[in-house]
DNA sequence: CGTGCCATGTAAAGCGTTACATGATTCA
DNA sequence: TGAATCATGTAACGCTTTACATGGCACG
């Protein structure tokens, strides 16, 4: 269900796009807060179009392959604003290395310390990349302030800065748990 | 798949349950990391004791409906200790209120600042829960410290740190993003 | 007398992942 | 010449959720 109201919001916000740019803008951007595949947002996309929620034109050309571009409609936007306006539960949390822990006396430690090294590496590319998308896209907040942003834009960077808190938890949890482990080796 | 490893590491960690049992345990204890339905475990054992990682035994019981308990084999054991082995990925974020952010100026600052609160308030009580489970099953960790745990039992303490690391990170979110709009507001 | 706990299940629908498929162009 | 990008799709499978179903006992 929510994959159409993100679709949704990414054409309000970024304009008519193809299928295409819809999956490039998730691997972007959106990537912080949700992930799909090609094969799920074409098929969205074309079921939206059935409920009238989105149209689309095809804009035929020469040297690259026909793109098929799609708009919200104006029942689209009042289906995405009822949806924003009701109220969203927290999402279940599905963590397998958690679930890896709880049964870690299995393995050596060294293991999973092995482990953990890994997955702190991938967190720390992760707020990385994350940062770097700050600079880009908010310049003006590391020199005027937060505050000198847009309404909408504040709206955006705050979901940005709840990806690089969500990082930067994982990245400090990890060397905690790194160095939890290695009290107990020899 | 990783469900079934999930249960296995709870049958052998909190020795032979039945599948309500089970299900408790996870509602209790490792809802911080993982979440399955009753029809989902109910399922789960019995395909694993097809494969042999489980055996169960039917304890018949008076004033009460009859259980089927399950024990975790030989088999299983190594299954689960082949599985921590594997490295593991991140799990894809999936997160409705950051997409609904993305839309949040189709409607009043007013409307977001009080699912913001409404959000808050959920985390604040998840993380006083867990806050609460640290209490009653690690208490030596307030006196002498996490090192004086077991290596199993700090193992599983720090899965339960990381649960309190991820919900004080979205009650500290929480505040900055309702502090923020708040900025928008007259 | 109603609510909640104990204890287990079937069935259907929805959602998500993985694999497979095409075919031209651009860049190294 | 091989890889990456553009652009869109089908099909199968598996996981997850939701709804429906049963039936006794205990507690207030």
């Amino acid at each position: 269900m929510a994959l159409a109201y993100a679709l949704l919001s990414s054409l309000l916000v970024d304009g008519s796009q193809s299928g295409y740019d819809v999956v490039k803008c998730f691997d972007e951007q959106i990537s912080c807060y949700w992930r799909a595949t090609h094969q799920q947002v074409y098929k969205e996309l074309r079921e939206m179009e059935k409920k009238g929620w989105t149209c689309s034109e095809t804009i035929a050309q020469t040297q690259r392959p026909n793109k098929t571009v799609y708009s919200i409609t104006d029942l689209g936007r009042q289906e995405l604003t009822a949806w924003v306006l009701q109220p969203s539960q927290p999402t279940a949390i599905r963590e397998e290395l958690m679930a890896k822990l709880k049964s870690g006396f299995l393995v050596p430690p060294t293991a999973l310390i092995a482990e953990l090294a890994r997955r702190q590496q991938i967190h720390q590319a992760g707020l990385n990349a994350l940062k770097a998308m700050e600079a880009t896209d908010f310049p003006t907040v590391f020199t005027a302030g937060a505050k000198s942003l847009s309404y909408e834009a504040r709206l955006y960077h705050l979901a940005l800065r709840r990806g690089i808190r969500y990082e930067s938890e994982w990245v400090e949890w990890c060397e905690e748990a790194i160095q939890a482990i290695g009290d107990y080796q020899q």
